[in-house]
DNA sequence: CATTCATTTCATTTTTTATTGAAAAAATCA
DNA sequence: TGATTTTTTCAATAAAAAATGAAATGAATG
């Protein structure tokens, strides 16, 4: 009980700061906000399994921030949970497969929209009958060039994942 | 200098809403705000040309949030400017190629980034050529996976921009 | 099973981003 | 040109998103 918890300087390398600048500046694109950009670029480059704690005392984050940032990114499977034997703590790796990013972003954020827009799709269809011809025309023209534009998306979508998916 | 300005009320239909919920929804996804997905959504499916007026008595959107906002989309080639012979004001319509959105979020965001990236891993390169044999190996190891992925990046960028631009 | 340590949750605060509207600038018209 | 209308700009405000940290929950240890 000697030895005092002397707050650990926790230095960042200049490695760990490109990486984790990158993935900010990544993560960012598919909505993801900083401190999950700051967590998966640390771990990206640890040589070692880290604790929630290390992420804390590094990047200079909270609790709150570290947990949470952890279980968003352990639900996208873009980081494990690695048991370190004789530790008390969780201690957390990087799954290096990027492609885990985009499918979640797919599955999350652009399939429930595609779904969404052909429901809206056909409802607009609907409201389109009711008008005089001449505006009627107009605006089947443009509700069959949006349905042109998402039936091409959910074509191109398998297509992407597939190139993405190593 | 009878007839006072009284307030439109001026009413979005059913179609109207569906557009417009559509585009804000789609357009936030390439980190568009709401005003600018309204907008869009409303000239998109207008059967006539409508001036900034218009929009922001059917939107209630504020001044300074229409103009900047068609701003925007004309920056982008999603809205063009029309000439209406005898009226005073602008009016604009959709250029209903929704491409232009796409393209533009590849050329203003993620090209810039991908290359960042590229002068990163370059970087990144360097700092791990000073580390310690067994980090070392790693760390070029995961960098290396890096580039993979820019690469793969910036050769699928050229194919889905064709797939996109009809 | 009681204590300690680790993690999650969530109300509050901070930060970031979007919107507003008044003032400046630009365009139109007589 | 000068009066008037339209559009842009931008400082201030409002709204949305993210981060914080204290309290609640859940594990591990002895």
């Amino acid at each position: 009980m000697a030895g005092e918890a002397v707050e650990e300087q926790a230095r960042l390398s200049e490695l760990d700061i490109e990486a984790i600048e990158m993935f900010i500046s990544f993560l960012k694109l598919v909505g993801l906000p900083k401190s999950v950009g700051e967590i998966y670029g640390l771990l990206f480059v640890a040589p070692c399994p880290l604790s929630m704690e290390d992420l804390m005392d590094r990047l200079q984050i909270s609790l709150g921030a570290a947990s949470q940032g952890l279980k968003l990114l352990r639900s996208v499977g873009a980081v494990k949970v690695v048991y370190a034997p004789g530790e008390r703590r969780d201690h957390y790796v990087a799954d290096l497969e990027l492609s885990k990013f985009a499918t979640a972003f797919i599955k999350e954020e652009l399939n429930p929209r595609l779904e969404r827009a052909l429901q809206r799709v056909e409802r607009m269809e609907g409201f389109a009958k009711g008008m005089d011809p001449k505006e009627r025309k107009t605006a089947f023209q443009r509700i069959e060039r949006l349905k042109h534009w998402m039936e091409r998306g959910q074509k191109m979508l398998p297509w992407v994942l597939k190139f993405l998916v190593s």
